[in-house]
DNA sequence: GTCGGGGCAGCCAATATACC
DNA sequence: GGTATATTGGCTGCCCCGAC
């Protein structure tokens, strides 16, 4: 896990890495919560096989704008090079924002497998490195830690490696997730996917409408005993205010005051009845979809 | 043909979740 | 604490279906 402070050292190493089709990158942050919130340090790994952690480098960057401008510029720009983050959004929003091109999120993967693939009880780095990975002992103390002073303490530098490493294998997993639960349609087995639906079509029913029953008892004893908050659950509430005019005082209002304001209302079928020919005289923008549904066949004709 | 209920989808505001 | 995104729950519109 080369550690680099010097500048020549940081920008030989980010000029290897323009070569690279794929990289692992992680940030750590100084000062997170201020007005002077700045990269600390960028950790780069750009060999997922790799589990020693020789190949995660931890690039210094502190107070030493040039060189994230150099490494926006040579590799978050560069559209051939594939950077995957966890939770990209935090990191790139200091590393080129939205100049930056081909990301890659492993929290967005890991959300789009569905939950019976992929059961875990949240999404964060930790969790994912443990569950699918089966990494033990993760010590997550020093995600807040002050990434503001030097030296950093070795637990710091451990920490920082540590998250490259787990983020190319939580990677590598989540693409064989994201395979197994997006197969082709073309090619899906029909008499599998009937018999498998509707097998727990008949479970789903029956835990469905007990979930929700227990949900609705559950949030009206605890509203009629007012109790906010038990061991397991909490119970929030908030005012919704929606503000409403007649139609007809805010067109007045409009014409009079020379408001410009202008957008699409969707005319309903009760609408359409009102205006009855009017509706001729308008040039309406018709937008048409077709949405399907699955119903159960009438088991008498089905036999 | 009309009416009303149920299912589904879309919209919106509030809240939760990731990261450091 | 900042910020982007997803989720949740209430509301509404639309369609289908059964009853009359």
């Amino acid at each position: 896990m080369p550690y680099l402070t010097d500048t020549r050292e940081i920008s030989d190493i980010v000029s290897e890495y323009t070569k690279a089709t794929t990289l692992w990158i992680d940030t750590e942050v100084a000062e997170f919560n201020s007005r002077n919130a700045r990269l600390s340090l960028i950790q780069v790994l750009d060999n997922p096989d790799d589990m020693s952690g020789d190949r995660v480098y931890l690039l210094d960057v502190l107070d030493k704008p040039s060189l994230v401008a150099d490494f926006v510029e040579q590799i978050m720009v560069n559209p051939n090079i594939e950077k995957v983050f966890h939770n990209a959004s935090f990191d790139v929003k200091y590393l080129g924002s939205k100049q930056a091109k081909n990301i890659t999120c492993t929290l967005e993967i890991a959300k789009k497998i569905p939950y019976y693939i992929l059961p875990v009880p949240n999404y964060q780095l930790q969790t994912l490195a443990t569950l699918l990975c089966n990494f033990n002992n993760i010590d997550k103390q020093e995600q807040g830690s002050n990434w503001a002073q030097r030296p950093l303490t070795e637990e710091q530098i451990e920490y920082a490696y540590l998250d490259c490493i787990y983020l190319a294998q939580i990677h590598r997993r989540l693409l064989e997730l994201q395979a197994e639960s997006n197969p082709d349609p073309a090619i899906e087995d029909i008499t599998f996917l009937n018999a498998r639906f509707s097998q727990i079509e008949a479970q789903w029913k029956l835990l469905n409408s007990e979930y929700e029953h227990l949900q609705e008892r559950l949030k009206k004893a605890m509203q009629a005993q007012d109790i906010s908050e038990t061991t397991l659950y909490k119970l929030t509430s908030y005012d919704r205010k929606v503000v409403k005019v007649q139609f007809s005082q805010l067109t007045d209002l409009v014409q009079t005051q020379g408001i410009n304001l202008d957008f699409p209302v969707t005319l309903t079928q009760k609408l359409q009845k009102d205006l009855g020919e009017n509706l001729e005289q308008l040039s309406v923008d018709i937008e048409q979809s077709t949405s399907s549904r699955l119903t159960l066949k009438n088991q008498e004709n089905n036999s």
